[in-house]
DNA sequence: CTAACAATGGAGAACGTTCTACGAAACATG
DNA sequence: CATGTTTCGTAGAACGTTCTCCATTGTTAG
C-alpha cells in the first residue's frame, strides 16, 4: 500500500473520450479557442469535472506556455521579500499563473544559475528582485524570456523595471528632521564591493537623494555621509564614527534599518538619549522597526504595491506589449520614537 | 531590437549532429546510461560543451524526471523559513536538483492548490513545511509524488516526516527557569481554530512538554496555560491575562518569539523590570531575538538541520526508499538577558 | 570454423499538450 | 440551384526528451 504505484493522470484524451469529441476539441474549450460551439463547450466542460482534469503543465511546455512565473530571490532573509510575494500573488490572484519562488542566493553566479533553471523549467515570465549582474546580463536573459527588474534604478529597453523613489524617500527624511530643526544630519550608506549594479543601486541613489534634499534645505554643509555596511554591525560602526566627530551630528539617516538598529546600539552604549540627544532614522520600514522597544521612524517601501506592479508589467510583456517600462513607486515616511526635536539648539 | 525573437533553444538533436552520433547516443550520455564507449561519451560532452547545451526540463518531464523539487512555503513571514531553504539547498548543492519555492498562504484550499501546481508541473518530489491538511490529504498527495513533512509530529506510513523536538525545547526552558528558582512559571500557547492539525501541532506539543517538564520537577502546581495566538498581540493580551492573576507568575514561557516580544511589551506596561520582576523566554530563536535591545532568551530549532535533512529524505524516497522515515531534530537554548533568577523568594 | 554472447550504437515510439491545416456541414447570396 | 462564406469539428504534426527494443559488431568458447 505504502508503494501504491500513481494512478494515470487524467489527460485530454480521456476528457475526449468521456465527451464524446477529438482531443482539439477539448484543446480548444481549454485555450478558449476561436470554433467551438456552446454545446460542445458544455459537453466538454462537463467531462473535465467529472474526471477532475487537470492541464499537464510539463506537456503545456512542449507547445504552448506553462502559466508558471518565476521569481528569484537574491536574500531570502530580506524582511520586505514576504510583501512583494503577497503584492505579486494578490495580483495573480483570479488569473491562472502560477508563482514560484527561486532562492538565487548572493552571488552572480548561483542567481544566473537560478534564472537559468527558471528559463530550462520554460517559465512564461521571470521577476528579479535586487539581481546581482550586469545589465548585459539581464538583457541577454530578456531575449529568452520576459523580465522585469525590481529594484535596479535606471532602467533598460529590453526589460520593465520597478523601483522604489529613493530619491524621494531620502528627501522624506531629511525634510522630516530638518522640519525638527536638525542642522548637522548624517547618513549612513552601504559600501558597493566593486559589484556590477554601481549607481543603480538603491543605496547609492538614497545616498544622493539624502544630498540633493540636504542642499534643497540649504544645509549642504551638514552633508556627512558615512560608508559601512547595510548590517546591524555596519550601522553600529557608522555611527561609531559619527558620534566621534568634533561637531557631532544631531541625527542619524541610515539608509536601511537593520543599519539604523546598530545606530541605536552605538547611541545605547555611548549614553545618549533617543530621540533626545540623537535622532534616528532607517528605512525599508521592517517588521521590528513598529515594536514598541524599538519604534523606528523608517521610510515604508510599499512592497505590496512593488510586487503587484511588478506582476501587471509581466503579464503585459507577455502578452505582448514591446515598449519598455519604467515604474517608480512613492515611498512614505512612517514617523515613531527615535525622532524628535535636536535638545539644544546652537 | 527590443522584439528581438529568441534564439532556438539547443537541443539533443543539435548536440547529436555536431558529435555525428544519434540523439539516443546523447541521451543515453546525459542520463549516464549503460551502452556508452569512452570515446563516444568524450565526443558528446564536448559537443555539449560547445554549443552550450542544457537539458529542457520540461520535455524531460514527459518521460522522466524533472530534476526540481518543490517546498510548499505556508508562511512566507515565518522568520525560520531562511534557514529551512538554505539547509534544503545547501543539502542540494553539488547535485543536479533544484529547489523552487511555492507560497501556499495560509489557507488549506489554496496550500492544496500549490500542491496541486507542483504536482502538476512534475516536481520529482515536495517538501511541505507545515501544511494545513488532513493526515488523509496528505497520504493522498503521497500517492501521486514522494513528499517530506515538516512541523507536523505523529508521522505517517505514505511520508516522511522532519520535526523539531518540542518536548525538549519546552524542558530545555522549564529546567533553566527552575534552575535559576522560578516556580511559578507560566506558558502561553497558540490556540488552533478548529484545524485539522490537532495534537499533532507544534504548540500543542510545546504545551505538553512544558506540563511534563513541569511535573517532572515537582512544579505540578505551577502549572498554567494561556491560549491565545503566536502573534505580538496575543502574546501582549496571553501576558496580561497572566499577570492579572491573584500570585502571578515569575516567569512566562511563550512558545513563539513573536508572543514573548507581546509580553515584553506587557510586562513594560505593567512597569514589571525584565528579567529582574518576571523572565521571559521564547521558542524559534528568530533573528530579532539575538538584537541588543531585545536579547531573549529562546529555543533554537536549527532550521538548518532541519531543511537538510528533509531534502536527504526526499532524495532517498525519489531514489526508491519504501520505508517511513521520522526524524526528530533536537533544539538547543539559547540563554540571554530576557532570564534570571526571581526577585524575592516566598 | 561456427555458435553464443557481450558490447556498442541507433530507430522510433511514447509522453500530453498546442495549433495549423483541412473537410464537412450550414447558411447566405445571386 | 449553383456558388461563396461562415462555423464547427477533426487529423495529425510538432515540441525535446527518455527508453525499449533491435542491428551490428567484436570476442570467446567449443
Amino acid at each position: 500500500m505504502t508503494t501504491g504505484s500513481a494512478p494515470r493522470r487524467v489527460t485530454i484524451a480521456d476528457v475526449a473520450d468521456r465527451a464524446g469529441v477529438s482531443t482539439a476539441a477539448v484543446s480548444k474549450v481549454l485555450r478558449g479557442a476561436y470554433g467551438v460551439s456552446p454545446g460542445m463547450r458544455a459537453k466538454v466542460r462537463e467531462a473535465m469535472d467529472e474526471l477532475g482534469y487537470r492541464p499537464h503543465a510539463a506537456a503545456r511546455a512542449m507547445r504552448g506556455r506553462t502559466y508558471t512565473l518565476g521569481v528569484m530571490l537574491s536574500d531570502t532573509r530580506n524582511p520586505f521579500f514576504p510583501d512583494i510575494i503577497e503584492g505579486v500573488t494578490g495580483r495573480l490572484g483570479g488569473t491562472e499563473y502560477q508563482v514560484l519562488l527561486g532562492p538565487g542566493g548572493d552571488e552572480p553566479r548561483s542567481q544566473a544559475r537560478m534564472t537559468d533553471a527558471m528559463i530550462d523549467r520554460s517559465m512564461d515570465g521571470i521577476i528579479l528582485i535586487s539581481p546581482v549582474m550586469s545589465s548585459a546580463e539581464l538583457a541577454a536573459i530578456a531575449t529568452t524570456t520576459p523580465i522585469v527588474v525590481i529594484g535596479r534604478h535606471g532602467g533598460a529597453a529590453e526589460y520593465d523595471s520597478v523601483v522604489d523613489d529613493d530619491i524621494v524617500g531620502a528627501r522624506l527624511v531629511v525634510d522630516h528632521l530638518a522640519d525638527l530643526g536638525h542642522r548637522r544630519i548624517a547618513h549612513i550608506t552601504h559600501l558597493d564591493r566593486g559589484r556590477a549594479s554601481g549607481a543603480d543601486s538603491p543605496q547609492a541613489v538614497r545616498a544622493e537623494g539624502y544630498r540633493q534634499a540636504m542642499r534643497a534645505r540649504g544645509l549642504a554643509e551638514g552633508i556627512d555621509v558615512v560608508a559601512t555596511s547595510f548590517t546591524e554591525e555596519g550601522g553600529y560602526e557608522g555611527a561609531r564614527q559619527l558620534l566621534a566627530r568634533p561637531a557631532r551630528p544631531t541625527a542619524i539617516f541610515a539608509g536601511a534599518d537593520v543599519a539604523a538598529l546598530g545606530v541605536l546600539r552605538a547611541a545605547y552604549e555611548a549614553g545618549l538619549s533617543v530621540p533626545g540627544d540623537l535622532s534616528v532614522a532607517g528605512y525599508d520600514n521592517i517588521g521590528i522597526a513598529s515594536l514598541k522597544p524599538i519604534s523606528l521612524t523608517s521610510v515604508d517601501q510599499d512592497g505590496h504595491v512593488i510586487g503587484a506592479t511588478a506582476a501587471r508589467l509581466l503579464i503585459e510583456r507577455i502578452e505582448g506589449r514591446g515598449r519598455s517600462v519604467l515604474s517608480s513607486v512613492s515611498p512614505t515616511l512612517v514617523v515613531r520614537g527615535t525622532t524628535g526635536p535636536p535638545a539644544g539648539r546652537e
